[in-house]
RNA sequence: GCGCCCGUAGCUCAAUUGGAUAGAGCAACGGUCUUCGGAACCGUAGGUUAUAGGUUCGACUCCUAUCGGGCGCACCA
């Protein structure tokens, strides 16, 4: 249950009864930050106090006055400057918990408007080097896609390939001119991101560019690219020869994370539609010709968008326009959501302004900037390596798939997506404290205490075992569960998963030390013991459940 | 040159968007252990939140300046 939205309708009662102004008071309402300041706190009265002109306790006391204190709330405290202080019942929590135990959504509650998001996340370059960027938009795209769809969202997740640009270009060059051909037999995509590299480095640099001096194999390229987009055969045949083998690589990578994509649609996609937006945006007034190319000035002294190059080539900036357009047209979304590296901030801010422009404002586009580091994405491989596991061998490849692919993923998810990021391996490898191996070991440990009790986890799926909080143990881990639907809204209030896995170490925590102290198989008796393991089963479900919105997986053993 | 982002404990990161005494994990030191899985638990130490001002009941958070770092700025995506 979203326990602050609960209780806002009360305070909100009791504010207007006491003649304030009833704004914002659900972000007033927190966990507070302190076991001795109660459960949750409402931090309102200070805000208006100053708009009354009245002392804050005077306002927290006037609060409390016209506050008709629910039966499952203990008298309200006033502290400090002004906070009022909330404190659950234990009885009430625990009856919360018998709920969740019989809900198969934990609590959950699909808010009153599901709403339809596309995601555009990992969007990989074909023909060249995947990169850990991609890893971290992939992984945080599909997260964001798993929590919205756990609320009953309709998402519509699609891989917007980088399949149609000048790498292409660059690797069609190379294949005719540095070619090794027993290499391309053997590992073709690997002989392909050779050559990408080895063209690269015939380029001249920025600074002799710029000086004037030329450059023929990029010019070279830029040809091979063009005629590719006009539809010269050879061109196009390889590129219709590059094309799977790359795929195919690339969704080995995918596999192996457990990412789906409901829609691939690459650049190559939206190739017929480029003319048309072209000529609308030229109808329109939106652009203009500059310097042979056809440009869309947002202010007069900014650098424009180029929506066509003066040799005639679409860009990005074209192919992006004409995507927003085929998805607002086909899905009619609330939002569409860009998980792309942070570096392209200018062009989400030029494309959004544009589009809203062209099209009108009725999608909201967002761009979920995410920051990224140097390289490796095969972190997992090595974690895999360093995984003991007492197990049988099938067991241990298993095993060692889960947790590193966990690990790896957690690394990322773990940290907030605005974040300079720090790539290292001993963090993708870590085990302990707040990582993905630490939920996983205590849900493997949590399954252990049933398989040895002999009893059935399904057995405390239903509300008809009372729940005990009589340890602040017990009780401390019942608030934790209980505020399993909270957690997950603040994760989607800024799309940041790493509010999810902030909620699940404070859980796995609180179960640690529930575990400490709380014997459950020789528990003083009957009644605690099956409270106790319907804590535990509750535990491992919202565990698995909350790490399942990570893309992470649960093992009973390990 | 213009613009965006960042600077928090030795290291890696938090801080519910302006709330109470800035918290975790590593690493260090000490403790728990015939007890449901030690991949665990408890404790100690570690801070002028880059610096200097300002805004107000209250600032890591907002404003200004300075220092330090990253990134982006018309035909790459």
């Amino acid at each position: 249950m979203n326990f602050p939205l609960f209780i806002s309708t009360y305070l909100e009662e009791a504010l207007g009864k006491a003649g304030f102004a009833s704004v914002d008071i659900l972000s007033q309402i927190r966990a507070s930050t302190d076991s001795k300041f109660g459960d949750y706190q409402f931090n309102g009265s200070m805000g208006l106090a100053k708009e009354a002109k009245i002392p804050p306790r005077k306002v927290a006391e006037k609060i409390v006055e016209f506050f008709a204190l629910p039966e499952f709330l203990e008298p309200v405290e006033i502290a400090g400057p002004g906070f009022l202080n909330l404190r659950i019942k234990p009885q009430w929590l625990a009856g919360k918990i018998q709920e969740m135990a019989a809900d198969p959504r934990l609590g959950v509650l699909q808010p009153a408007k599901v709403k339809t998001f596309v995601i555009d996340f990992s969007s990989p370059n074909v023909a060249k080097p995947m990169h850990v960027g991609h890893l971290r938009s992939t992984i945080l795209g599909d997260s964001l896609a798993r929590t919205l769809r756990f609320f009953g969202h309709t998402v519509i997740t699609d891989n917007h390939l980088g399949d149609w640009g000048t790498q292409f270009g660059i690797i069609l060059y190379g294949y005719k001119h540095m070619l090794d051909e027993e290499a391309f037999k053997r590992e073709p995509v690997k002989e392909l991101a050779r050559l990408y590299v080895e063209v690269r480095k015939l380029f001249k640099t920025a600074e002799e560019i710029a000086k004037g001096v030329v450059d023929p194999v990029q010019n070279a390229c830029r040809d091979e690219t063009a005629k590719m987009h006009k539809g010269d055969q050879t061109n196009l045949e390889l590129w219709r020869k590059f094309m799977p083998v790359c795929l195919s690589e690339i969704d080995l990578i995918y596999q192996r994370l457990g990412v789906r994509f409901d829609y691939t649609y690459g650049e190559s996609f939206y190739q017929p539609f480029l003319n048309k937006v072209v000529q609308d945006l030229s109808a329109s007034g939106l652009a203009r010709e500059s310097e042979g190319a056809l440009a869309i000035f947002l202010t007069e002294d900014s650098t424009p968008a180029l929506v066509r190059k003066s040799d005639g080539a679409f860009t990005y900036m074209t192919t992006d326009l004409a995507t927003i357009q085929y998805r607002v047209e086909r899905w009619h979304p609330d939002a569409i959501l860009y998980v792309v590296d942070s570096r392209q901030s200018l062009h989400f801010s030029q494309l959004f302004q544009i589009a809203h422009q062209w099209l009108g404002q009725q999608t909201r586009l967002e761009h979920e900037a995410v920051r990224l580091a140097k390289e490796v994405y095969q972190a997992a491989y090595h974690q895999e390596g360093e995984t003991q596991s007492k197990e049988s061998l099938e067991d241990l490849n298993r095993v060692g798939e889960v947790v590193g692919i966990g690990a790896v993923k957690y690394a990322d998810l773990c940290q907030n997506r605005t974040s300079d990021y720090v790539f290292n391996w001993e963090k993708m490898m870590a085990m302990e404290g707040n990582t993905a191996t630490y939920m996983q070991y205590a849900y493997a440990r949590n399954r252990s205490i049933f398989r040895k009790g002999g009893f059935n986890p399904d057995d405390y799926r239903n509300s008809s075992i009372p729940v005990l909080l009589e340890t602040a143990e017990e009780r401390g881990l019942a608030l934790q569960l209980f505020r399993f639907e909270e957690a997950l809204t603040l994760s989607l209030v800024d799309n940041k998963p790493s509010q999810i896995t902030l909620y699940l170490w404070d859980l796995a925590k609180a179960y640690s030390v529930f575990f400490q102290n709380c014997p459950v198989l020789k528990a003083p008796n009957e009644e605690i013991r099956q409270s106790r393991l319907l804590l535990c089963d509750l535990t491992a479900r919202v565990l698995k459940q909350g790490l399942e919105l990570l893309g992470i997986s649960v093992l009973e053993k390990m």
